[in-house]
RNA sequence: GGGGGCGUGGCGGAACGGCAAACGCUAAAGGCUUAAAACCUUUUGUCCCCUCGGGGACUUGCAGGUUCGAAUCCUGCCGCCCCUACCA
């Protein structure tokens, strides 16, 4: 290892200990300065942090800092997803209880950021296991089930049998389970739901309100909410004037076309349809069959479609024909009705059923580009359709919808593709569910003045065999708030996405202790004006969180709508091809990292290598050469500190022509590296920027002799440029620039100073280079003074001894002059 | 199958439709050293010419188009990545 390094060590440990004590980074409600939340996702805290973890703290403190240099008050808190299975999983593997595990993991990540530095309002922290903290979120959930938001379902649910538990369908990733990979398994079970749905129009509306949000993220929000138009009715079952059977289509258009009908093979009805003996064995043998299929072979790609023939027939209203009706597999019993009608001609998946079945398939849209032996589902005129006949798509919708509603055959329907939220765990730790249940009241919620419903710290954890917390006798025998008798408790805990909905706000008043947040600090601190996380979050817990905020908000918590006015999604390091983790065994630990390089070194590397958005791949001889800029720096203004502290703190008002340069040099790097800022998080060429200044300084700094003729304009230029250097860094690099700041004699932190502000004299130009190109090739250069006329910089440029041998003999056909910068001159032979 | 994104030197990456390759890494040569490290200087897209000052041609996955001018806009291919998936 080098010794040649500047001290980052001392100086790391000096600041740290200086922010902590005079509380820089604490924050309070004031109403006179604008404020700014800027939040980080918080962590799991699962162990220990690592170079990939530390992306978000560089991003999050950067903009922070920034934000208070602009004046802001910044509001920047950390905290902990406390509750989780991996805690959980380690007390079953090493005999560990959760609470000691968690909260020792917290104790190290929390020494790992403030050994790195992050401006975080630590008076804040919050971590989710508190009972302190989830007591809120089981008041919450009280109200919610008064509102019908919360309820108790027995449904057909993902189970992952290796977490041994209920997963959310956002959990469920390729079939199988989001944390361990098992492949997951349908289970009929009672489980806990949030109603999520009801505000799928909503979620769905609001994508369109966030400017500050990645397009991609909102775009995977709204596939994953997934709406669509179209039209429901009844299909009579022939000779059974009793039974009719609901269909969903978003093609009400197509029905002259349709050819047969299919419900999913677990469909109520095909119980009632079905009467006579041997078919029952039949349609019982094709469901065993079916459920069979694991998830990832029923969601397989090109799979044949299985179906069976039922012998009723059903009759399509429009023109009273009778058509075969069959279970088959790719129709699915929890979207629209679970029951379709098929139009082979304008469906792909009907078409495909059709032809293996010997179906006949109806052309009802005329094909632009006539029979092409493929189902056709664009636009075009109707045909073989009666009243519909010569109408577009649009019209012919619009048309056959109205005819079903004045029938009364049917209605407009809307569908999502979302489902209610699963929230049910079978797991220890997490939130206990505040309900109970009595013999004689049935399932009572918790009174309030009963909360929190603690987790019991005594439990015996195996990872089988259901609930741990059902083996709790003194947990689960408890009183009926309603009648007093005796009731049990409810033993699933809420998932933990619960917790992590509504943490942002807890951080606005964290010690609030009658309500889940103070009114007047949410109404001050909320939203958040910039969140920054992984894009993995983007259908998880960002449509948790904005979903749950509109709960409180119906609930009268809160005014916002949306928790998160800009979403920063940053991409992953990648180290030797793949996600830097744990499991891969290709972390680069922080720790290695700040006692090698110091902080400052990490974080600039990771904000220099790549710009947030896109993927970091970890370069060890990256990071040397960002430990080399900084060594630069430091030696430049520790050799120079007593010029600097001598020099006028005013730059002369004349100055020579290289001086004048070098102070345009250092007002364009305050606005390229603001705007770098401001506008697309552009960190990585904002670094550059400050390299170019840095590497300008020293130019500067060699080509004019100390004690020269102009000794003290070089002075005054010199500190001028360093103390904008070490402002422009600050945010990027805050220990090693507050301590040359103070080296320099300044007694207030670099984060007290106001951001530079370029002045528009220095930034002044009289002079341009203007590139002259003939026929689209550069053939020149010309130097003119600024805002030239045209006529003049035109004349120049034909004159010009490097331009002419391409002009002579040519005929010039026009000359195109863009002001201050270029002059094409079009030629013909 | 659907949706979104991307494709620029040896590498990470820069370029409001206007000088392609900023900044950094790597590599090479030189300097300082007894020596190494560190540090400093120079060179570093390809090819060609050269009087050694420089000059020229080509180059942003491929093929077209729009434009005075395209890495950037449009069309069609090729390749890669991410999301999503019998959603009727």
């Amino acid at each position: 290892m080098s010794t040649d390094r500047y001290p980052f060590r001392e100086i790391e440990a000096k600041w740290q200990g200086i922010w902590e004590e005079t509380k820089q980074f604490q924050v309070h409600e004031d109403p006179k300065r604008p404020k700014f939340y800027c939040l980080e996702m918080f962590p799991y805290p699962s162990g220990r942090i690592h170079m990939g973890h530390v992306r978000v703290y560089a991003i999050g403190d950067l903009l922070a800092r920034y934000k208070w240099m602009r004046g802001y008050n910044v509001l920047h808190p950390m905290g902990w997803d406390a509750f989780g299975l991996p805690a959980e999983n380690a007390a079953i593997e090493h005999g560990v209880h959760p609470v000691i595990w968690t909260y020792e993991n917290i104790d190290y990540m929390r020494s790992q950021l403030k050994r790195m530095g992050i401006s975080y309002d630590w008076d804040r922290e919050v971590a989710t296991c508190d009972p302190s903290y989830y007591k809120w979120e089981q008041l919450i959930f009280i109200k919610m089930l008064e509102r019908g938001l919360a309820y108790r379902k027995r449904s057909t649910v993902n189970w992952c049998p290796s977490c041994q538990t209920v997963l959310a369908n956002e959990q469920v990733e390729d079939g199988r389970c989001w944390r361990c990979g098992s492949e997951v398994t349908p289970r009929d079970i009672d489980a806990w739901f949030f109603k999520i749905t009801a505000y799928a129009e909503e979620l769905l509306e609001w994508c369109d309100r966030l400017p500050g949000w990645p397009e991609r993220v909102l775009t995977m929000q709204r596939n994953w909410i997934g709406k669509s138009e179209g039209a429901e009715f009844d299909l009579k079952v022939d000779g059974r004037p009793d039974l009719s059977i609901r269909v969903f289509t978003t093609r009400p258009d197509t029905v002259f076309g349709m050819t047969y009908a299919v419900l999913a093979p677990e469909h109520p009805l095909v119980d009632q349809i079905v009467r006579d003996g041997a078919e029952r064995e039949s349609v019982a043998r094709f469901r065993a069959e079916v459920s069979r299929q694991s998830e990832i072979e029923r969601t397989a790609a090109d799979r044949p479609k299985r179906g069976l023939r039922l012998g009723a027939k059903v009759v399509n209203p429009f023109n009273n024909q009778p058509v075969p009706l069959f279970i088959a597999d790719y129709v699915l019993m929890g979207y629209g009705t679970g029951a379709i009608m098929a139009v082979p001609g304008e469906d792909e998946r009907d078409w495909e059923f059709a032809e293996q079945h010997g179906l006949p398939i109806i052309e009802t849209v005329k094909r632009p580009d006539g029979w092409t032996g493929k189902a056709y589902t664009g636009d075009g005129v109707k045909i073989n359709s009666g009243f519909l006949d010569g109408l577009p798509m649009t019209e012919a919708k619009r048309r056959a919808t109205d005819w079903l509603v004045s029938r009364g055959l049917g209605t407009a329907k809307v569908n999502y593709r979302l489902r209610d939220w699963g929230i049910s765990r079978q797991r220890y730790w997490g939130a206990p569910i505040p309900v109970l249940y009595c013999e004689k009241d049935g399932m009572v919620p918790e009174a309030e003045k009963n909360l929190p419903v603690a987790l019991p710290r005594d439990v015996q954890l195996s990872g089988k065999g259901g609930s741990p917390l059902a083996s709790v006798a003194s947990f689960v025998n408890a009183t009926c708030p309603k009648c007093g008798g005796p009731a049990k408790r409810e033993t699933d805990t809420m998932d933990t996405f619960v917790e992590s909905s509504w943490y942002f706000l807890r951080y606005c008043s964290p010690r609030y202790d009658t309500g889940m947040f103070e009114e007047n600090a949410a109404a001050y601190w909320m939203p958040v004006d910039q969140y920054i996380g992984g894009i993995e979050h983007a259908v998880l817990h960002l449509l948790y969180a904005r979903f749950y905020t509109k709960v409180l908000r119906d609930l009268g918590l809160t005014k916002i709508d949306e928790p998160f006015m800009a979403l920063l999604s940053q991409g992953m390091v990648i180290k030797d091809g793949a996600k830097m983790s744990k499991s891969k065994g290709n972390v680069v630990s922080d720790d290695y990292v700040r006692e090698k390089y110091g902080a400052d070194t990490g974080r600039l590397f990771e904000l220099f290598a790549a710009p947030p958005e896109k993927d970091l791949e970890w370069n060890d001889q990256g990071i040397e050469g960002a430990s080399r800029f900084l060594n630069r720096v430091w030696r430049f203004v520790i050799a120079h500190l007593e010029e600097i502290k001598a020099a006028p703190d005013k730059v002369p008002s004349s100055l020579s022509e290289p001086g004048r340069a070098f102070r345009r040099t250092i007002h364009e790097t305050i606005q390229r590296v603001t705007e770098d800022i401001e506008r697309e998080f552009h960190f990585n060429t904002a670094i550059a920027a400050i390299m170019e200044l840095v590497n300008a300084l020293q130019t500067f700094e060699s080509a004019n002799a100390e004690g020269g003729p102009a000794a003290s304009e070089r002075a005054a230029l010199i500190r001028e440029a360093v103390e904008t250097t070490l402002h422009l860094l600050g945010p990027f690099c805050p220990h090693v620039t507050e301590e040359l700041w103070s080296q320099l004699g300044h007694r207030e932190s670099v984060f007290k100073q106001r951001w530079p502000v370029a002045d528009p004299a220095a930034l002044q130009k009289t002079e341009v280079t203007v590139v002259v190109q003939v026929d689209g090739k550069v053939r020149g250069r010309l130097v003119v003074d600024v805002d030239a006329a045209e006529d003049r910089v035109r004349q120049l440029a034909l004159g010009d001894d490097k331009v002419r041998p391409w002009v002579e003999r040519r005929r010039v056909e026009k000359v195109v002059v863009v002001p201050n910068r270029l002059v094409n001159i079009v030629t013909r032979a």
